[in-house]
DNA sequence: GATTTAATTCATCAGTTGATGAATTGTTCG
DNA sequence: CGAACAATTCATCAACTGATGAATTAAATC
């Protein structure tokens, strides 16, 4: 019994080891379950199997790592791929089919931290802000007639129903609706979504 | 020039002073910017001139804290009050608007505090869950026809609606929907939940 | 096989965190 | 007045935070 635990050896890891990737999938999970402030990158190695100055061998810090945690999910001209080819009339069926795909697919968790992280502090809810009527919504709203103002308003109504949906069903996981099938719940909240999006709206006061 | 600064005399203030209040106060308005992890008790002290053992002198601690400043807000019976007894049919204009004068009133900074201290941890988004559907949605949807199961689901719509919309118009604060009138919104947004609550729904395949 | 490069560990820093206990002083009540 | 009580301040704790620099070792390159 010359040793009973194996003590860790310094130095290289054989092979790869992928241990950038093992810390990035603990800062996922991690800034997805506690969000930012509340995740310390000491835990993060810990769940990684991994020393904590690695971390920072790495990447810059915190925030470098937060942001690149977070930062693949999301990229909107693959997600929304084709949707302006659609014609405004039927295009709602397919977004809500997208952003429930999305949220279904393994990118929920770093989904679910970018959230968690950004709706936390005023300042982060900003960046959502920016990413959303910048990046996001000119890509749905695309070819859809109006004065710019207009559709603005109604890209705002799509976003406010799209993530109430999102919200209730994948983060407060609210029942029934978390646990209905996606074509349910794309059946049902596609129509809001179409009328916002090239439907009837009242005039403004 | 015996003392230039006004050194704070130990013992107890005159008056009143309103201490407790104070410290009240400045954590609602820090944990709405913050969130709760994001906000130290501190800075909450320091914002509320006042030494930071006063807050352990009125509070068991930061979880005490956190709730008791984001407690009063939502009284749902009194934000509520007299929904029921609007016929289902009619019901969503006079929800929505009492939403909305909620999220203007001066409540508005507990309950952005409440939504970024739940939303932005995992344990604590379940707590939002339980009163979602234990102590407000049961009050919405008072009377509306259906099975159990269906009227659950509606009742999960109605919430994804509006959440979706204070996210929005409060939180994020997109435009032009965070600028737009009390009333317009009132609009755009009434006949969909009129429909979530009562109207016609696709039938689940 | 020698040199370079990258991965890993360790020890440690200064700052902040939430929390506690004692000391001090003003108010209130008998 | 004197005793009880509550508000306030101070000094301090152990734990944790993000971060850094140096030492060690394996792999990659030549």
């Amino acid at each position: 019994m010359s040793s009973g635990q194996p003590e860790p050896r310094r130095g290289r890891r054989p092979g790869g080891a992928g241990s950038r990737g093992q810390i990035l999938a603990a800062a996922r999970r991690l800034f997805a379950e506690h969000g930012f402030e509340g995740t310390s990158l000491r835990r993060v190695a810990r769940e990684a199997h991994v020393d904590p100055a690695m971390i920072h061998h790495f990447f810059a810090g915190k925030d470098e790592l937060f942001a690149l945690s977070v930062e693949l999910p999301a990229d909107p001209s693959t997600v929304l791929a084709g949707l302006d080819r659609r014609d405004p009339s039927e295009r709602a069926e397919a977004l809500v089919r997208a952003v429930l795909g999305l949220w279904e697919s393994p990118a929920q968790h770093s989904l679910l931290a970018f959230l968690r992280g950004t709706i936390g502090s005023k300042a982060k809810t900003a960046i959502l802000g920016e990413i959303a009527s910048q990046r996001i919504l000119p890509r749905i709203m695309a070819g859809v007639a109006g004065t710019p103002e207009e559709v603005a308003l109604r890209g705002n109504l799509v976003a406010a129903q799209l993530v109430g949906a999102v919200l209730m069903r994948y983060v407060i996981r609210l029942e029934p609706l978390a646990s209905a099938g996606r074509e349910d719940v794309v059946r049902l909240i596609a129509p809001t979504i179409q009328r916002y999006l090239a439907g009837d709206l009242p005039e403004p006061s």
